[in-house]
DNA sequence: GGCGGATAGTCAGTGAATTGAGTAGTCAGT
DNA sequence: ACTGACTACTCAATTCACTGACTATCCGCC
């Protein structure tokens, strides 16, 4: 049993707050789009295109996701949908949130949410650190380093980009839409996380040596 | 345009070293579940309790997941399960994990994942914060700040029980079982991003003041 | 004058995640 | 004798997330 004994274990998560009843359970991604629509009017395919920055750094979905959503928030009336012909390239139709919308919204933000989780499919395999080959786990921990670096300069320039002149602190004082901001911030500082994590993790991997694998015949 | 042009956009994923052939993708629980009965035999209940510490601080599931995933498993022989007959308590079902099932776990860190991602309800939120009522944001990121204090008080413990007398530097140069201590570091720092997060948001709308809502009426 | 690429979107399908409800035995209280 | 809690698991249903394959127009390139 060992250290099993000193979690809390599976609790039936008996929010009390949440409905609890039919369908609706988490809903998810139509509130992302309707906050990815707040500050601009988009089509399905900007919007594609730009759901990896404003709400996407920590919700990301496919096109087609996103062209099977928004007819669905239309026909609900929390966006509003509106074609515009265009010349020299296929017509489009750009959605806004209504004020419905803007009420769905905050019903949800009044709910209380559960906690988020990593779920990562190279944390699944470090936990099995023990007994799978180290040089493999060094390789994807490489990549993902890299990659994090990569995200890094990218929230960095994106943040730059949003307060302009300013400062941090004058930008959240007194900046329009901190929203943005403050979410570019968290997907930040998770990919510093990742990335201090990544470098630290190879380095012990390294240092223990043995291109590892099967721990019972360690003993030469 | 303005933000819009700086980022990257959709890119298909054009990873080549992945099978993308007819079913599989991510087919993701399944390896957890190996990770998790790597180090314990354990019965279905008994993973579902403890899914939560070793595999679970970055993969979650509910008991009738595992239930449904653990016979699969073993029909594929990745697992062995054993029936147990108890006393005083209806029998169960242990399972451990079969050198086919190492080897799949070998297979599986070989491949390069795609990169994780923050999901998180709250987040799309925070991200709606210049339209929605601050209140209420505030509300929901203190609950979060108590729950990611909880939770890092909880991962100290476990990894202080793990590395038992030994220092953290001496137990990932020597310890036994590696995997679970460097996991469960990334999920205490992650908490701890977390925790910090929600303290200098909340600290940041209270400084805007105004019960928040719409920007566009915000010159009184 | 055909090819690649961008824009703009649709359709069909699978497996994974989540929810809800139920079964069945044991044990501690009141 | 009944309630509730814990162990141990099962079944049914729904909803999500994601993949892959497709249509169509226009532009520039060589």
């Amino acid at each position: 049993m060992s250290i099993l004994s000193i979690v809390p274990g599976y609790e039936p998560e008996d929010n009390p707050g949440r409905r609890k009843g039919k369908g609706a359970a988490r809903m998810a991604l139509r509130h992302a789009v309707l906050a990815a629509l707040l500050d601009e009017e988009l089509s399905g395919y900007q919007l594609a295109k730009s759901f990896g920055l404003g709400v996407a750094n920590f919700w990301q979905a496919v096109p087609q996701q996103l062209y099977a959503e928004l007819p669905k928030l239309e026909r609900e009336g929390l966006v509003a949908g509106r074609k515009v012909v265009q010349e020299g390239r296929p017509d489009k139709r750009v959605y806004r949130v209504t004020d419905l919308g803007l009420a769905e919204l905050e019903r949800f933000a009044a709910a209380t949410d559960k906690p988020s989780v990593i779920r990562d499919d190279l944390m699944v395999k470090v936990q099995a650190a023990d007994h799978v080959d180290t040089g493999i786990l060094i390789a994807r921990l490489t990549e993902r380093a890299a990659l994090a670096q990569a995200r890094i300069e990218l929230f960095d320039k994106l943040l730059r980009t949003m307060r302009g002149d300013a400062t941090e602190e004058e930008y959240l004082r007194h900046g329009a839409r901190i929203g943005p901001y403050l979410t570019c911030l968290r997907g930040l500082a998770f990919e510093r996380g990742n990335h201090a994590w990544y470098e630290r993790t190879v380095a012990v991997l390294r240092e223990r040596g043995g291109s590892g694998g099967d721990v019972s015949q360690a003993v030469p």
